[in-house]
DNA sequence: CAAGTTGTACGAATTATTTCGTATTTAAAT
DNA sequence: ATTTAAATACGAAATAATTCGTACAACTTG
């Protein structure tokens, strides 16, 4: 299968993050998105130009300021990781990485009901 | 808090799944447990030095052959690792990460129902 | 059209992580 | 007691990731 490893690297996360939730977006903007403390706006364009390089995003060019797009697809990208830390962390076994996310973050009643739903469609 | 900081780092990781899995374990088992084709023993032993500074293993140095224990606790860990992808990744959404680890792993159905029984006790 | 502003390009410094090489110590075996 | 084998210590090289500085190009506006 293509595609099969992509990796982001964590300042690479944020920034598809904002993208896909953007859909498309210049480097200013996805910089103000972030809006860290630390790094400062050429990191935010250097970490971009990297993504173009590695092939996770595309952009236009035709305007002097750019516009950035996403190439890698979020779910793709989130089953990756999640299966990397099913791996890593919990062994193998997914059931024990839901746990351990609900036990946690304490998910509303309605997150519960949802998710019980999804759960009985799997049957 | 205390610990509010732990970030092991991957290759830390690694070890110390080995270690929450067998207690304890000298840097000879650790590294033979692991049996990757890259690193040498040596850095298996660097590692879990650093682990030793970093204060997230205790050793027994009474033998030539020191003995290792994970001092950082496996779900607290597990905890701190899985928040961060829920933050970084899933948007704050424990949920989306759950769905994600199912539509995904496929998890048996026996854990189906396992996750289903942990849900009902949430309420 | 001359500043000034905003943008990209990109090498290089910084920082983090992993890996290795080698010196030295300790214990066992001959 | 010497030699050999198995450990640790630890600096430093190699690699990866982030951050920055600066040169230059492209608009804007006075």
């Amino acid at each position: 299968m293509t595609n099969h490893n992509i990796k982001p690297t964590e300042g690479e996360m944020e920034i598809l993050q904002v993208l896909w939730q953007k859909g498309n977006a210049t480097v200013r903007e996805v910089h103000e998105a972030l809006n860290k403390k630390d790094a400062g706006y050429t990191t935010t364009l250097k970490l971009m130009q990297i993504l173009h390089e590695k092939g996770m995003v595309e952009r236009d060019t035709n305007q002097k300021t750019h516009i950035y797009k996403a190439l890698v697809s979020r779910d793709k990208t989130e089953k990756q990781l999640v299966n990397k830390m099913i791996d890593n962390v919990f062994n193998g076994s997914a059931a024990r990485l839901v746990m351990q996310a609900l036990g946690n973050h304490t998910a509303s009643a309605d997150e519960i009901d949802e998710i019980k739903k999804y759960l009985d469609s799997l049957k």
